[in-house]
DNA sequence: CGCGAAGTTGATTACTATCAATCTGAGTGG
DNA sequence: CCACTCAGATTGATAGTAATCAACTTCGCG
C-alpha cells in the first residue's frame, strides 16, 4: 500500500525508507537493495525539515551525513573570494546533497533551500558501515559521485560554448527531463528558482536571462509567464 | 634507495609501486597506506604508454580501469551533439584518469596525451577488492571523487564570472599551485598545451586568450614567451 | 630554404553587461 | 474591496567585451 507523502506522513518508518532506498534506486537504477540493506537503513536514518530560505548544510561546516532530497528543490552555491555567488546546480527529490564534503572534510559549497523541504540524513558513518557490510553499495556510492562528476562536466560544455538563447533552452530542456525521470510533469511547469538564480547557473545577469525567456517566447519554442513554463520546442538532445 | 624515474625504469616493480602509492598518497595525504594493501597493489597494477596526441580512453569506451597518471599531462575532452569540443581539466601526475565513466560502465569523455605519457592502471574488479579487504581504500576513493566535484565546481565559477584576462591569470596561477604540490618549478615553467587548449577549457577563442597573454605579460603581471612562462604577479587567492 | 603548425595582431561585428525606468502580481492593512 | 507596498520581472538605451574574419609573424623541421 502507498503512503501518502504528506508532511504529516513523513515520520513514518516506512516512508522514511522508501524515501531513502527510492533515493538511492533513482541514481542507480539497475540495482535493488536487498531488505537486509534497508532494515539498516531503516534505523539509521533520521529526517530534517528545511524551511524556504534556509540552509541544508552550509560552507565550511564539519562534513559527517548525505543528505538525500524528499521533497523540495534547492540550490548549491559556491562563493569565491569576493562573495559572489555562483550556482553550480538545482537538486530535486532523489538527489544528493553535500557529496563535495567528502573530500576534506567539510563543506566547500553550501545548500540553500528554494521550498519549504524535507530531507532524509544518513550519516557517513551509517554509510561506510553499509558499504563494509554490503559491497554493492559502494558500488551505488561510486555511481552517484561519478554521475555528479559528468552532470558537472556536461554544465561546464553548456557555459562556455552557448549563446544566451540557447543556453536557456538548454536549461529548461534538462530541467524537463529531470521532471521526467521523477515522473513529474515534462513539458508544463512552474520554475521553482527566480530568474537570478536560473542567472547565476548559467553565468549570466539576470536581464539577459529576462530578455532570452522573451525571445523563445516570442519565436514560439515555449511560452512563459513569470515562473509557469510550458516548452513548445521538440529537444534536439 | 630511490629509483630513478626514466621511462626505461617504468617497467620494475618496485616504481610501479611508488607510482600507485604516491597518485594515492597525493589525493590523501592524511593517509598512509599499509605495506599489505601495497602488496595487493602491486600484483594487481600494469603500466601503460601513451603516446603524444592518442588516447588514454575514448568516448563510449567501456568502463573498467581507473588510471593513476605517471608521467606526462593530459587534456579531459567532452564533446556535445556538434562535435564541438570542451576541454574539462588538464590532469597532470599523480592524478586519476576515467573517474566519470563509473557511472553507466561506459566512459562520457575522453582523456588525450599532450606529451608522451605513462599511466598505472588498476582494474575496477581490483579497487572493488582493495576497497572490500581495506575499508579505508573506500574512503579514499571517495575523496578523490569528492575532490573532482569541488575542483569542476570551482571551474565553474571561474568560468561563469570572470572576464578573459582574469580568467586566464587565475588558470596560471591554479595551474602553478598543482605544480606547486608536486615540487615541480612553481613561477616559471612550460605550458603543456596550446593555445586553444587553454581556450577550450576556459570557453573563450584562442584569439582572446592569444590577446590576454599579451595584456598581462604588457601590464607586467606575467612574462610569456610562447609556452614559457613566468609568473611575477602575487596570488590573490 | 621552404613549408606548415602555432601564435599574434588588426578591424569589424555581435553579443552581453550595465544602468535606469517601468511593470506586474502577491501580500498587507485600512 | 481597494489602495499601498515591495520584490521579482521586464524593457530600453548605451557601453564594454569577446567573437569573427583576415592578414601576418614566428619557430621547428625536413
Amino acid at each position: 500500500m502507498l503512503m501518502p507523502t504528506t508532511v504529516s506522513a513523513i515520520t513514518s518508518q516506512s516512508t522514511r525508507v522508501a524515501c531513502a532506498s527510492c533515493a538511492l534506486q533513482t541514481h542507480c537504477f539497475t540495482q535493488r537493495l536487498d531488505t537486509e540493506v534497508l532494515d539498516v537503513i531503516e534505523k539509521s536514518i533520521s529526517t530534517r525539515r528545511v524551511a524556504r530560505g534556509t540552509y541544508a548544510y552550509r560552507l565550511c561546516e564539519p562534513f559527517n551525513a548525505l543528505y538525500f532530497i524528499h521533497q523540495g528543490f534547492f540550490k548549491n552555491v559556491v562563493l569565491n573570494e569576493d562573495g559572489q555567488e555562483f550556482i553550480t546546480g538545482f537538486p530535486m527529490p532523489g538527489d544528493v546533497l553535500g557529496l563535495d564534503g567528502c573530500a576534506d572534510g567539510y563543506y566547500r559549497s553550501q545548500s540553500i533551500a528554494l521550498q519549504d523541504s524535507t530531507l532524509c540524513e544518513i550519516s557517513f558513518e551509517t554509510l561506510n558501515d553499509l558499504s563494509f557490510n554490503y559491497p554493492p553499495m559502494q558500488q551505488i556510492l561510486h555511481r552517484i559521485m561519478s554521475r555528479e562528476i559528468s552532470r558537472n562536466q556536461k554544465s561546464m560544455l553548456m557555459l562556455g560554448n552557448l549563446p544566451a538563447e540557447e543556453r536557456l533552452l538548454a536549461f529548461l530542456q534538462e530541467l524537463s527531463q529531470q521532471f521526467a525521470m521523477r515522473g513529474m510533469s515534462t513539458n508544463d511547469f512552474d520554475l521553482p528558482m527566480s530568474r537570478d538564480d536560473i542567472a547565476g547557473y548559467l553565468g549570466l545577469k539576470m536581464e539577459t536571462v529576462s530578455r532570452a525567456f522573451t525571445k523563445l517566447h516570442t519565436v514560439g519554442l515555449i511560452h512563459v509567464h513569470r515562473r509557469r513554463v510550458r516548452i513548445d520546442a521538440v529537444s534536439t538532445a
